[in-house]
DNA sequence: AAGCATGGCAACCGCCGACGT
DNA sequence: AACGTCGGCGGTTGCCATGCT
């Protein structure tokens, strides 16, 4: 029953690739088109390797439309920003980013961005704010995790809403809110998204804002948090001040939410009718706030590292 | 200059779903 | 239906380069 064995392991180099090798494979994959069948391909092409390391060789490094260099700002915030949807589904989100393979991205995030998301005080698996497991994170050190709290509230709000949205936009998609995400965010509604996000989120003129009977730019741009710098020290007069204003803001948004629910489960809805509350919906979710508090925060990295040790602190993960 | 610590990254390992027999 | 492989994926490891003492 079943297929012959996979490949025996016996005599099978493992390690670093060397020039050799690399070359071998490239030549054969294009000299026969295409890498066929990985099992045999070692063999058909010279090689003493088994086919998945072959395959990986080829997928994370020989193959031709690899981007090689290092991450653009932008290709940082876009890892951080799907992460939050996908959390660690690292061939996902490369697929979001051409060029990149999915080790080079989870790389990437072990080395750098979730030491960033930790200095920030959100922990990088939920992309939540840390409670009380780390002491040094916390609201007083970081004023803006107060804001951040009531941000992911609202985030949630949406991701609930998304959720709900699927079923509407798609009866036959039955998958999770992070791959309808995704199908979103690669048709045009997210095409759009995206250029709005980049071009006009500070003159909130979202191309279906103008002309949709209400915008949600206003509660968009209330809710976007406001991030203070770790090194400007416990809670400041400042932010206790407009706190009123941002729980209303984001009360406010909520509602708008439900009152989109509302309305779009009441009525029957039209293909371009969903696309457009899609686009909407893409427009309202919070992973839209700027992620520049990270770019602001980069260089407080180190100090919050110092400060961290200083302290003594020690953050369990 | 030598030894050690740290960070970055390529590659391996093990698991899982899809699919062939 | 059961078994086994393939291909893909995410987690982890180990090597190497660099910086620090």
């Amino acid at each position: 029953m079943g297929r012959t064995p996979c490949c025996d392991k016996k005599g099978l180099k493992k390690g670093p690739w060397t020039p050799e090798e690399d070359e071998l494979l490239v030549n054969y994959i294009k000299k026969n088109g295409g890498h066929g069948s990985w099992r045999s391909l070692p063999k058909l092409a010279g090689l003493l390797r088994c086919g998945k390391s072959c395959r990986l060789r080829w997928t994370n490094y020989l193959r031709p439309d690899i981007k090689r260099g290092p991450f653009t700002v932008e290709e940082e915030k876009l890892v951080i920003q799907l992460h939050g949807i996908l959390g660690n589904r690292w061939a996902a989100i490369a697929s979001q980013l051409p060029g990149r393979t999915d080790n080079e991205i989870k790389n990437l995030w072990n080395t750098h961005l979730k030491k960033r998301l930790l200095c920030m005080g959100v922990d990088p698996q939920t992309h939540e704010p840390f409670t009380s497991h780390c002491p040094a994170l916390e609201a007083p050190a970081f004023p803006s995790t107060r804001h951040m709290t009531q941000w992911e509230s609202a985030r949630l709000e949406a991701e609930a809403r998304l959720s709900r949205e699927s079923s509407l936009f798609n009866p036959s998609f039955g998958k999770s809110d992070a791959d309808f995400f995704l199908r979103i965010w690669n048709s045009k509604v997210g095409e759009s998204f995206r250029k709005f996000n980049a071009t006009d989120k500070n003159t909130c003129q979202s191309p279906i804002s103008q002309g949709s009977s209400s915008t949600k730019c206003g509660s968009v741009s209330a809710i976007t948090m406001e991030i203070v710098p770790s090194s400007a020290g416990p809670s400041t007069t400042a932010s206790n001040q407009n706190e009123d204003a941002e729980c209303k803001s984001s009360k406010s948004y909520i509602e708008d939410l439900m009152a989109v629910s509302d309305s779009s489960s009441s009525n029957d809805l039209e293909l371009e009718d969903s696309s457009d509350t899609a686009l909407q919906l893409l427009l309202d979710f919070p992973i839209n706030n700027d992620m520049s508090f990270l770019e602001g925060n980069i260089d407080k990295y180190e100090t919050c590292t110092a400060m961290l040790a200083e302290n003594s602190y020690i953050c369990s993960l």
